[in-house]
DNA sequence: CTAACTCATTAGCCGTGCTAACTATTCCAC
DNA sequence: GTGGAATAGTTAGCACGGCTAATGAGTTAG
């Protein structure tokens, strides 16, 4: 039973390692023409608007990449205005990043529009499905968060 | 009822979507150090051991990616040994892509492997879990086929 | 026979992950 | 207090893998 359990969950994985893939593929390259901002720097901006003011330390973690990858892409929000970057007040070697007004405007002017392609998709679907993909979404993010 | 379907869908493409990035980023980054081939090199591999020979206008659509970035995956997969190209025996300008018997012998030796760090971390979840994340599977699929 | 189309490729851009090495700061032990 | 370890962020540089635009070769239609 064991034998059998795996094997079958070697396929599963395989199917949905897949599925990730070409989802995510799909998903990266349905970003709106008018936003310049790529699918990576408004998920940063989402968590942000969401969960207030982080340290670039703590927005890697969320985001579960390596510091460097972020101070890139919090670089780049800088840019274009939609976050501030200032110095931590306790501790020198922290810097506290928080979304700008432009930014939250952003966010809640795309909040919507964003997920537009998958939202039209899922509305596509029966209801049941939905409840599948509802349960899943919150399996994948735990998948995420391991180890 | 429609808008409250709507809004419900919006947070689930939302959850959804960043689910499916964290996850695919966490997969990209769990390939084995003794396996040479990308996890996209792989998937390729994959679907010629499953589908048999395609050229490489299949092999592109299959992946949802476009023509140029298939040709440079195929022609990794050239150089490591993994696939032969050859000429289509009537169209002079297709090309027939073939899984070779070392590309077949990593597809069978990796099936398992390569799958080790989601297939134990399903393992490790409840059987109802499991079967809902079976259900997502063919899910997620269907909806990066689409459009 | 020519024009239009199709398939694959080349060239080149961009985003986004990583590691290694460096700087600045803080914390701790003494 | 001071010297060394630990921590936060950055810089530099590499790799991968999408994409578009343009090109070449081959096929097909008129």
């Amino acid at each position: 039973m064991t034998t059998q359990g795996l094997a079958t969950d070697a396929g599963l994985a395989s199917e949905l390692r897949l599925a990730v893939m070409r989802l995510r593929r799909r998903l990266a390259g349905e970003r709106h023409p008018d936003n310049e901002l790529s699918i990576n720097q408004m998920g940063v901006l989402g968590v942000l608007a969401r969960r207030g003011e982080m340290t670039v330390g703590e927005l890697a973690a969320a985001e579960k990449v390596q510091p460097p990858s972020m101070t890139r892409t919090v670089n780049c929000l800088v840019e274009t205005g939609d976050v501030l970057k200032r110095p931590h007040e306790s501790d020198g070697r922290q810097i506290v990043v928080e979304i700008s007004e432009q930014g939250q405007a952003r966010v809640a002017a795309d909040r919507v529009r964003r997920d537009a392609w998958l939202a039209r998709r899922l509305d596509e679907l029966a209801p049941e499905d939905r409840e599948v993909l509802r349960r899943a979404a919150a399996l994948l993010e735990s998948l995420a968060q391991k180890d």
